[in-house]
DNA sequence: CTGAAAGCGCTTACAG
DNA sequence: CTGAAAGCGCTTACAG
């Protein structure tokens, strides 16, 4: 910029007036202007985002933190958010908290002190105390697919309740009964919610969800670990006609073990799960889901963002918002005396 | 840090030493060291990463360049190379092009201007003149996946060229002669090399690969489009015994064709795809496989990456890597004489 | 052992 | 219509 002034014998005001676009609001000559642009062009000059960023506050990148970025859901959400950012002039640092609290704590120090001007977060359990930093901190974020206790931020969440509600519904109206729900240990409100919705449903049906037809499996077990506490749980509870699966991948490591035990889908037991993937889709036979509609909730958690990030922060009310799932019924679980005719 | 300063009567000269770790050789006395370590402690100092960054020229962020994010591959290499980064103090930025050129420069452009410290790249067609300006800048970047043609640069790469001659091999060992070959049209390396791979073993093998048991189709058409392209091949092409895909997506989508078709693996016909991923293992039957190393490609990549620039780029001849594919036999390969008793 | 000062490359209030 | 100058928050060569 100093060169380009020099060279034309102009400030490094001027220069700088057009190159961020300020030339019309700051009278500068039609002649100076075209002179500047031309002599850019020719320099191939770009300015220096540090030093902009350091003089503005600004650092034009935003933090998403996801639980796994390797995980299906959270890579789709990622590169429509990413997308979109780039679509806007931000960048986007990323990270996977693999749902662990110290690691999410870290990274978000690390982001914040990277001078993020916002974030995209899934949250972990504990992390209450960062949001209520970052609120007093004033730096905008959006909580997406779980919200945090205690906390009035902006959020994209899920209808998990009414998921699990419909998703339970749909069994019960197809004659499955006893029903094993199968899911991970989490305070989280998606985890929280799906279980309710559950119970909530079979209460309504005036069934009573007891503690042996459920699972909980801890959250980082090994794949192995899970599969076996699946099979396990099956063998111990040979009575079920149907399984709840209540997340994507628990459902991916519960056909596994259904394949160990040799149990069929949906002759020997009915199987459905919240989250849809390529494996649901693509088995014989197909697995009836709960989808998130996954660009809905990347293109609106990254919009609010801007939107919190772009207006003045204090005045902002927190921006709530939650999309229903659409509930995709597929052959894992048919009406249940059309199976018994077949089986 | 001029607070810092200013509260404990001293230079922020000596406060920045002792912030970066230099008091020993700067010989600040250890009673200095202690109340600046304390009152940082205290106020909860952070040192503003952004002006660090104007003044040293180094910005601790790396730029990630993948073909798609959400794609199983990439997103676990994504995560693996984030983690090794954080460990180090590097941030990353990440990208998805879509195999899109155009998206890939600018992508390249933009975060060339956020001043990142190298690169890992995946990179599109076209892409060549692009490397040539990062070497010409001297901006560190390891290709991952596959390599630019004419460009003398680091890389991490499968060995697809002998992972397509085993597979290839396990074919015509079980029987199978009549392979047909489903690829994208890609002059890319790592889809040169397994198409090369297939038709020099089946050449080995006295067999002549035509053009009628190939299909090839173009990048970035539809799920359906590509499902309809796979079916009408497989319709066209009745004689064949088995299929080769040569990535993760299209065999996904090829047995979705099959499915439609209402063949049968492997009764009615062979299938083996380069890339592994959960829905070939979970599937009935599973299917064999020539599987890439993720963690190795990951773990190498970002080393390379971190060695490159904290070394002297000048003096540093690229580094090139060689990842071996593993060749997991599943149930979808079987010896043929096996599947005609059974079928 | 410690400090004053220059400078990284910008932006912007102020002056003319 | 245009420019001189301060300042964003650090690092580091130089001086003492």
């Amino acid at each position: 910029m100093k060169d380009i002034a020099r060279e034309l014998n102009i400030s490094i005001t001027t220069v700088s007036f057009v190159v961020n676009g300020k030339s019309e609001q700051k009278n500068i000559s039609a002649a100076t202007v075209k002179k500047v642009k031309n002599l850019i062009e020719k320099r191939g000059f770009k300015p220096n985002s540090v030093a902009r960023m350091l003089r503005t506050g600004k650092s034009k990148t935003i933090g998403l933190i996801v639980e796994d970025i390797s995980n299906y859901f959270f890579g789709s959400v990622a590169k429509i958010i990413e997308r979109e950012a780039h679509k806007n002039g931000y960048n986007i640092f990323f990270s996977s908290t693999e749902n662990n609290f110290n690691t999410a704590r870290d990274l978000i120090a690390k982001m914040k002190n990277s001078s993020v001007d916002g974030f995209v977060i899934t949250a972990t359990k504990g992390l209450r105390s960062e949001m209520i930093k970052l609120k007093r901190e004033n730096i905008p974020f959006v909580l997406i697919d779980r919200l945090v206790p205690g906390i009035k931020a902006s959020y994209v969440i899920l209808d998990n309740y009414h998921g699990a509600v419909e998703l339970t519904k749909h069994l019960l109206r197809n004659g499955y009964s006893k029903i094993g729900f199968i899911s991970i240990i989490s305070d989280m409100s998606q985890m929280v919610d799906r279980k309710k919705g559950v119970v909530d449903a079979l209460k309504d049906a005036h069934i009573t969800m007891t503690e042996q037809a459920m699972l909980e499996i801890p959250f980082g077990e090994t794949n192995e670990h899970i599969i076996n506490a699946i099979k396990d749980f099956i063998t111990g509870n040979p009575d079920l006609d149907a399984l709840f699966f209540a997340t994507n991948y628990l459902g991916v490591f519960g056909i596994e073990a259904l394949q160990r035990n040799n149990l069929k889908i949906p002759s020997d037991i009915a199987v459905v799960c919240f989250d849809d993937n390529d494996i649901f889709r693509l088995l014989t036979p197909s697995i009836t889901v709960a989808a998130q509609p996954i660009d809905e909730i990347a293109t609106h958690s990254i919009e609010i963002l801007l939107h919190m990030i772009n207006n003045d922060r204090e005045q902002n009310k927190p921006i709530g918002t939650i999309i229903s799932p659409t509930i995709i019924v597929r052959g894992s679980s048919p009406p249940k005396t059309d199976v018994k005719m077949v089986g």
